[in-house]
Order: C-alpha cells, then structure tokens, then sequence
DNA sequence: CAAGAACGAAAAATCGATTTATCGATTAGA
DNA sequence: TCTAATCGATAAATCGATTTTTCGTTCTTG
C-alpha cells in the first residue's frame, strides 16, 4: 500500500520525460494543452503524469516568466473581522485564477508596510492589493509608483492618480446614520475617530456632517479624533464626558472607537439607547447577540475583494488607461443601541447591572 | 530625481557581477558572507550592489535547495481574533528567520485543508504549521505522513505520533472554570460545544467534568454538542431550554458557541449573571466592554505560535527523534458574566431592555 | 630551485520548468 | 523526381541564483 518509501526527491518533468519516452519540452507541451502533439505520445504523457504522481512544481514553472503568479496582500491588521475576510475572499480569488495569495500584517505601521512591499517586489509578484495604514499617499504607493510594480489600494482609500482604488462608500453610509439618528431626534452628536486615516475618515465625517446640517441645520455636531493610537481618543472621550459634555448619541468612524465608547459607558453606568444612542463603522459578529445589539455600517467586503481583485488582473494582463476609483455600497444595520433620545432616564448608573467605575 | 525610467528588468546577479568586475560566483559568495574573498573585491560588490540596488531574487535563490525558505500555515479561518493574531505571530516569527509565511484558510473544511496541503508542498516549503479542522488525525496529517512533510500541528489538537503538537491546556483550563462555576455554588451546568473537534472538546468536557464532580459529587453537568457547524447546536439549545430546562450556568467550550449562547438568552430575556451565568472558551476583545463582560478563557497565543516555531524549524534542520505534545497554560479571566445562582430573578424578561424575542 | 600546498576567483553544473531554435521525416507541389 | 512546405518532436537556451569543479597564482618547504 501507500508504506513505501518516503520519496525524498519528488519527480521532475524529466522523469516523466524518460517514463513516457519523450522530451521534458513534450511534456511540457502537453500540460500546457499544446495540440501539436500526437495523441499516442499526449497519453503517454498522462500515464507517466499519473504514475509518478507528477505535479508541476510553480517556483520553477515561474523562474522563467517576468510576473510571477504570485498576488501580496498587505492588510493593516488581521485581527479584525473585516481584515480577516477580506483575506480569505482574496485568497479565494487569487486561487481561481491560479495564483497564490501572500499575505503580511502591516501591524499599523507604515515602515512595516514599505519592507513589506520591497519583499514582495524582491519576489516579483504579479500585483499588490493593498489596504494602506493611512491613506493613499504613504510611502508604499510611492514605493510602488517608483518600482513601476501593480497595484490595487483598498478600504482606506478614496482615490489615487496612479493606482486604482476601491473602499466602502463611507460618506454614503455616513449619510444614512445621519437621517437615522437625526430623523429619530437627536441634535446632538458625537463623532469619534481617527484622523489618521486621513481620505476616508474625513469622508466619512463630512458625509455625516453634510446630511445631517441638511436635515437639522441647527444639529449640534462635536467630534473627537486622535492622531495615532486609540488610547489618546479613550482619554479625550473620557475629557470629554468629565466636562459634562451630554450628546444623546456617538457615531463611531471605526471598530476600536466603537469598543472605546461602549467601554466608556460602561464605566459611568450608561445603558444604550435609554441613556446615549452608539452606531459605528464596522460591523462585527458579536454585535447582534449583544444587549443591546449595536447598530452598525456592514462593509461590502466580498465586493470590495472581488472588485479589486478584478481591476488588479486586469492591469497584471496590461491594461493601460486611467486609474479608476470605486466606492461600493455600505448597508447600515439599525439595532437596538439607536433610540430616541429622552426615552428613558439619562442618569448615571444601571439598575441591576452593578456599574463597575473601577 | 526618481523621475528616471521606469526600469522593467531588475538587476541581476550577473549585473552586479560585471559592474564589480568579478564573476557571479563570487557576488554570490560575498552576499552569502564568505570570508575567503580578497577584501577589495568584496568592496567593488558591495559598490555595485549599493549603486544598481541590487537585492537577492529569493524565489531564484530557493531553486537550487531541496527545501525552500517558505513556511505554509493554514487555519480554520481568518475571521476570529484567535487565528488572526495566530498569522500575525507566525508571520512575524517566519520573518525573523528570513523566512516567508505563506498563510492559507481551509474555511473549516477538511477537503479544502487537503488541496491547500498538496499544493504547498508542489512549492516545497520547509514545513507548515497546520491547525486541522478537526484533529490530529485528519486526511491532511496523513497527506503529510505519506508524503514526508515536516510540520507541526496547533490547536485543535493533544499529541501524535509523527508530528509535534502544540495547543493551549484545554483540560486545565475548563478544570479551573469548574473551581469558579462550583465554587460559586452552581450545581447544574450546561457545556456547549462542537463534536468535530474531538480531541480538544473531548479534553475540555473531560477536565471540566473531572473537575467539578471532585468539588462536588451531586452537581448535575449537561451537554450539548453538534456535529459539524454551529445552527445545529442553536438548535438544539432552543429544544433543551424550551424543554423547560433551567441551568444556573453555561459553559461554552467554543467562540461561536459563546455567540450562540448570548442570542439564546437575549431571545428569552435572560440577563446575565441574574437569570443565568456564562464561561467562554476563547476570549475576544469585545468581552470586556459588553454589560456584562464575558468571563472567558484566553488562550497563550503567542506562545503557541512561538512554541510551534521552534518545534517546526528544530525539525526543518534535521533534528530527529520522537515527537513532543506541548501544552501551554491558559488564563481564564473572571468577569461579571459569573454570579451566584439565586442571586436575581429567574425569570423571563429585561427590565429596562426590552427582549426582542423575534 | 622544483614540487606541493594554499588561496582566490572564474568556469561550469545545477535546480525544474518554459520557450526558442533546430532537425528529421513525411507530404505537397512543380 | 526533386525541392519546398509542413508537422512533430528534440536539443538547447533561458530564468537567477548557488554550489561544485577547475584553474592559475602565490607561498611553502624540502
């Protein structure tokens, strides 16, 4: 049965060469789908094929060509949900058309994303898809403009002159929680973020704003953004509320600031939506079995990978033109955590939830 | 400036070779750090190198070795915090050694995990670092067996007999849940969990089970479990409280179990820890910012990863021997998830929050 | 001073495929 | 019948490195 040997060396091309009697460039032909080729010698091939178990190895099948069918992926991080899917969609897609995915962790760190990018480009890939940590104009889509290699930037991205780029419409999403939060009374608002991430929190913060000035043009909006990390915006959140400032409801631009907020009611013993109404970008699994479910912007993330997979294909087989820039559709997901405002008792303090304020 | 050509073939060895005036053996020898070249020599490569910005083809660079500088890893999924800083780690890990990590998601699919294995060892990595779908004794551990891979197995997983085991203690872990549950006086508990995973699951009731009948021989311990994916188990925990079934508490040996709970209760206006109290296998971020937070158990993801490293690459450089099963100690963080049983109503219906029972 | 050891570097083989150039045999056309 | 075109397949070049072999010098040493 299968206890034989232990193969050390696996067979190469030559070998089902000699065991078909034929040339390593016949065989090569034949896996090819080449069809000058005798049938009696392509048979040949195929039994040879099937009795040694013969698989064409890719590294070697790739020395020969330019572009190598290997694809990068470079994600901020892959902790999250969002990142996480996004890197099993690609991987997916990359995998139908024959090629494989490599996938980094920028760690939020844009000199990470850099020697990551000169990595992949020491390999020769075929194309990048990119998810910046900040925005488009960081140094790794220099780096790329400047090794002439392709490229897709995604998620936190709104456009580019040299790359095409696809993200979440943030500002129509924004607009929606907008008509939600203002058409359900509130006038005033909290929006929290981080400026960082430049292109699509601006976007996203002024897609809010607009539509909700729009709606209420006397609508009180604040907003708190920090530069770097989420811990300075924890600590200007907490300013913030010391200072006695009451909003009756908090958009969160990201994931952490929504944890951020939740955690922050927490600790002055705010319940949603009786006492603060919470919406953020960025929907997660646990969001929904929570009590309250919290209300949230989903991102198309299957769309996102597939389109940007597609526009990068297209330039790995030579597609010239201008970049395009493509904004794919949010669903905002109204739960429990968005009320009215004044519905209930804004106090400090839960009833039988003992509030920690540790 | 950089405003030069955009250069479409890097440079080669060869060069680098001309411009320093020497042979491509010998740039070779110099970037490899052979000693044995006459300084002035290794100078003018160095120049060169410097000057045409040379840097190593890695792919061209593995051609001539039998194992190349490439470590697979395929999870379960990408989605969970769990694998995703698992692949942030091990990709930080494969890195230090100069290594790329080529990660892969057999999205909980034994076949899928299979295709995945027979493809990377077509591009010959030097070992992977599988966490099976199942368990240790899975069509992809005997792919490896049958095909002489080297490799280390995480996380779903206790010990084998031809590859090195990595996993968090399971057993000791839910013993200690036991000691909390107990300890608190609950004598009738629910575990919930996913069959599949035999090895761990089995491990995780057994050490619970073991555990709380030592404290307390009378405690009446149910379970529920499912086959394959997690609607079934839904399911049937719908069926065991609609029986009329009340247990003080539930312990979750897995995430998405942790999930299901949560949307169960919420469905029957449970609150926790008053109407009933819940344990978690696996910790998440969001855990701790809910009202209640989620006691859970967190595993060692760094020592996993960092554990299983240094098994695979002990292997990759020919060590030999029997293989070892590792378990890394968990750490289970109480939170306010837990309480007394009969310390609250039990009874149907929030007070303030309303139950959506949909 | 001649033979052998030591040294440094170039030439060549190698990894496993693909692709181009070449070649022999058969068939077609004049 | 002889040359030309066609077909199928092989030999050889190639991709970009590493490693082994070979070779020419210089340095020892008897």
């Amino acid at each position: 049965m299968a206890q034989q040997e232990v193969r050390q060396r696996r067979p190469s091309i030559h070998d089902v060469a000699s065991h078909a009697g034929v040339s390593a460039a016949t065989v090569s032909k034949v896996l090819a789908g080449v069809t000058t080729v005798k049938p009696e010698n392509a048979q040949r091939v195929f039994d040879a094929v099937e009795r040694l178990g013969y698989r064409v190895d890719p590294l070697a099948s790739d020395m020969r060509r330019a572009k190598r069918r290997i694809i990068g992926a470079i994600m901020p991080e892959f902790e999250s949900e969002f990142f996480g899917s996004m890197v099993t969609e690609l991987e997916g897609l990359a995998e139908q058309r024959g090629y494989t995915l490599v996938a980094a962790s920028s760690r939020e760190s844009e000199a990470r994303e850099k020697e990551i990018l000169a990595r992949m480009h020491d390999w020769r890939v075929a194309g990048v898809v990119l998810a910046p940590v900040r925005n488009e104009h960081g140094p790794a889509a220099d780096f790329m403009k400047a090794n002439g290699m392709t490229g897709v930037l995604i998620d936190r991205v709104l456009s580019d002159d040299a790359f095409d780029t696809v993200s979440a419409d943030s500002a129509a999403a924004s607009a929606e929680v907008a008509r939600m939060l203002v058409g359900n009374g509130h006038s005033h608002i909290l929006v929290i973020g981080l400026a960082e991430q430049a292109a699509t929190v601006r976007a996203r913060l002024e897609g809010f704003r607009t539509q909700a000035l729009a709606l209420n043009p006397s609508v009180r909006i604040d907003v708190i953004t920090s530069e770097v990390s989420v811990e300075p915006l924890r600590a200007s959140l907490r300013d913030y509320f010391a200072r006695g400032e009451r909003p009756t409801a908090v958009y969160s631009l990201l994931l952490k600031g929504t944890l951020v907020a939740l955690s922050e009611f927490r600790r002055r013993g705010w319940h949603c939506p009786n006492d603060i109404s919470l919406v953020g970008f960025d929907d997660a699994e646990w969001m929904q079995v929570t009590w309250p479910a919290i209300a949230a912007v989903v991102q198309p993330v299957r769309q996102i990978a597939s389109e940007a997979m597609n526009l990068l294909f297209r330039r790995v087989e030579g597609a010239v033109g201008p970049p395009t820039a493509r904004l794919e559709p949010c669903q905002v997901l109204m739960r429990e955590s968005v009320g009215s405002p004044g519905s209930g008792p804004h106090s400090g303090g839960g009833d039988r939830q003992q509030p920690p304020l540790s």
